[in-house]
DNA sequence: AATACAATTGAAAATTTTTTTCAATAAGGA
DNA sequence: TCCTTATTGAAAAAAATTTTCAATTGTATT
């Protein structure tokens, strides 16, 4: 029981969702290894911490994480089916893909507020977010 | 015939594919508007200019057009199902997503630079790219 | 520990999105 | 115009996601 495992139950029963079986079991999955995952991996990982674990549950359960902030979905596979928790960073925050493995690092510095400063001046659009996902090999995939 | 369509016309060339009319009707669908359009809404928007399309072609030219860099995946609407046409950007760029009507303005400027170095050293990643995507509203839907 | 209640679940079915297959068509060079 | 081959549309298949609904389970309260 880490310190994730931890805030997540706290962050799950402060809004007033419940700590079930099958969410256990799909964080279990998600948290095993620093590597994003489709749902059908989720669901396959996750069955075995609970084998009643059924493939709907698991699409519920990452649009649950997903609005609670817990995990992240990447981008930059083939498609955008796949997703990585949310280890240390609580507010923005960033992540670093390993095109091979899927291996996901976190990261939270992000120089772009200047630009970004220019950029709604130039354009006049009310920025309100943004999304940067930085893609290469990790050290083990090389 | 604006230089945009040249230039696309050119690269097809350049690569042996063929200029065709499902073709020229998908892009003159995309560029129309500078909004982000799903397959299916390329679809009923391309058959004002091709009656016979079918939304396969559509599928199938998308992937084409992302290939030679002539459209790119829009990610941060619902599900990752937009395509925008790229406008003037040769090389590296990103987009500024109007959240509300998915107008789509790209910009080159991206002060990341050594903060990837940055990112590299400290984790060993073999960065190669990154994708950035920033969103807001437009002056329009303000 | 038993109860009650509502949130949550799994299975099945439905829907939506995307891909494959294949014969017919059409683009572009000869 | 003819030829060759890339490209297309339709239909079917596959994959991804959502909806429905009765059964189950978490948790607050006895």
């Amino acid at each position: 029981m880490n310190s994730l495992t931890e805030s997540w139950e706290g962050r799950l029963k402060e809004q007033g969702y419940r700590l079930t079986k099958p969410r256990r079991a799909v964080l279990e999955a998600l948290v095993a290894e620093p590597i994003c995952l489709t749902p059908e991996e989720i669901y396959h990982r996750a069955r075995k911490h609970y084998k009643k674990l059924g493939l709907v549950t698991v699409y519920r359960t990452l649009a649950l994480f997903e609005k609670l902030g817990l995990v992240q979905r990447v981008h930059v596979d083939t498609g955008c089916h796949s997703f990585a928790v949310v280890r240390f960073a609580e507010g923005h925050h960033h992540q670093l893909v390993c095109r091979d493995c899927g291996r996901v690092e976190e990261f939270t510095d992000c120089t772009l507020d200047s630009m970004l400063a220019d950029l709604q001046k130039r354009t006049g659009f009310a920025i309100e977010t943004h999304q940067l996902e930085v893609v290469g090999r990790c050290p083990d995939c090389q």
